[in-house]
DNA sequence: TTAATATTTTAGTCTTGACTAAAAATATTT
DNA sequence: AAATATTTTTAGTCAAGACTAAAATATTAA
């Protein structure tokens, strides 16, 4: 049995690792979780007991096939609820976070299999992150970040790179969504700023911001 | 902050001391939560000291009025998943018991408000108990088992006492459910048992199996 | 009303998952 | 290559929530 903290463990090496296979460092993972490293190196010497993780001493941890696994299931729990509260009960997409935290940890494969009917087998969450089937696998949309676009070109927005309250709520303020057109209208660089032109406005972003917004090209 | 583990104990303080006002003891709740009876003193003092139970050493424990109404928002949860599993995900109700334990403890006072809406706000789950409102307030449809019910008399099937997967699964399989119009034909002396009417079929019940059918009346 | 039995509490232990402080290993400078 | 800095691990604590065994209180029976 894998307990909560220990989920929470394998999304995090899984993530900074970039689907779990890079090697991942002891204090990259206390960051992330936000846990001191000494509580990192006792809980990633019991995935390794449980052959959920890979760690050699001061050479930073991976995951396994099995960890993996277990990790995208807890991905694919996290992104279907978050679904459900967006299309189901009428969240916005910033407040879902918090809860599909809490609701992934929830232990019943019956009850994700229903989930994943009831809403229609969505291979996309709110964010545009792709879901993970019970298999495990999925498949993403091929996207570039705004920065490397040339302007003149476009695409459509399929996903956000930051999934934080304040970046959603300035993408809601800004009437920006996933499935919107965008074009690329003009770089300034200046200050790295983009243009960027919506069906119904054009509106100047910072580079921070461009890095952020995903299209689909 | 109440924990997950004193919401179980709170919980079970409520439904044996039949909704929290009686005085209970100490192994009764042992007995309901599946631990040693000290684990129960621990907590029981844990309780008291955060205001939520009245603890008298070797005299029992009661809920205070705050305690009530958060054993009464677990149970709101509880049910309310319980009928969303039922109602949206098509789990059949002996299903439902070991999931909703888990769900009722996710702590978002929204999402229980939404997902309240979401299900049209129903007063009873499928078991038939009522549903508390946000307040805490609810009304128990007036049932009597049918152990009390004279011969002749008839009503609606409208909740269960035992709500123990077994039981409901004997209900599946003598395809009674919550709503059938019920009528009592016979009661025979020598074993106890009844013999009782629906719209498609007339079946022999035992006495334990009548006492934890409640027909409105 | 005392003796026997049952219930409840106390005292001390264990496990999980976190922490701090100090030690060890690795990396980076000079 | 030595000195310094950074990262990681070890060792020892702590709190929550459970447990066992023993002590204290209550209840029942003789």
């Amino acid at each position: 049995m894998v307990t909560l903290s220990e989920e929470n463990y394998l999304k995090a090496i899984y993530h900074l690792g970039n689907q779990g296979d890079n090697t991942v460092s002891t204090n990259a993972i206390a960051e992330q979780i936000e846990a001191k490293a000494s509580s990192v190196t006792d809980m990633v010497k019991k995935l390794a007991d449980k052959q959920l993780a890979n760690y050699i001493k001061y050479q930073g941890v991976s995951l396994t096939e099995e960890g993996r696994l277990t990790a995208r299931t807890v991905i694919r729990k996290h992104r279907l609820w978050e679904t459900f509260l967006v299309k189901k009960l009428n969240f916005s997409w910033h407040e879902v976070h918090d809860i599909a935290e809490q609701l992934e940890h929830i232990k019943s494969e019956k009850l994700i299999d229903k989930l994943d009917d009831f809403l229609d087998n969505p291979t996309h969450d709110p964010h545009g992150d792709p879901i993970p089937d019970k298999h495990g696998n999925y498949t993403k949309i091929k996207s570039k970040s705004i920065l490397e676009i040339k302007p003149g070109n476009q695409g459509v927005l399929t996903s956000v790179k930051d999934s934080s309250k304040a970046f959603l709520k300035y993408l809601n303020k800004n009437e920006l969504a996933l499935g919107d057109s965008i074009k690329v209208v003009d770089f300034e660089p200046f200050d790295e700023s983009f243009t960027i032109e919506t069906k119904t406005k054009t509106i100047t972003i910072s580079k921070n911001v461009a890095k952020n917004l995903c299209l689909s090209i």
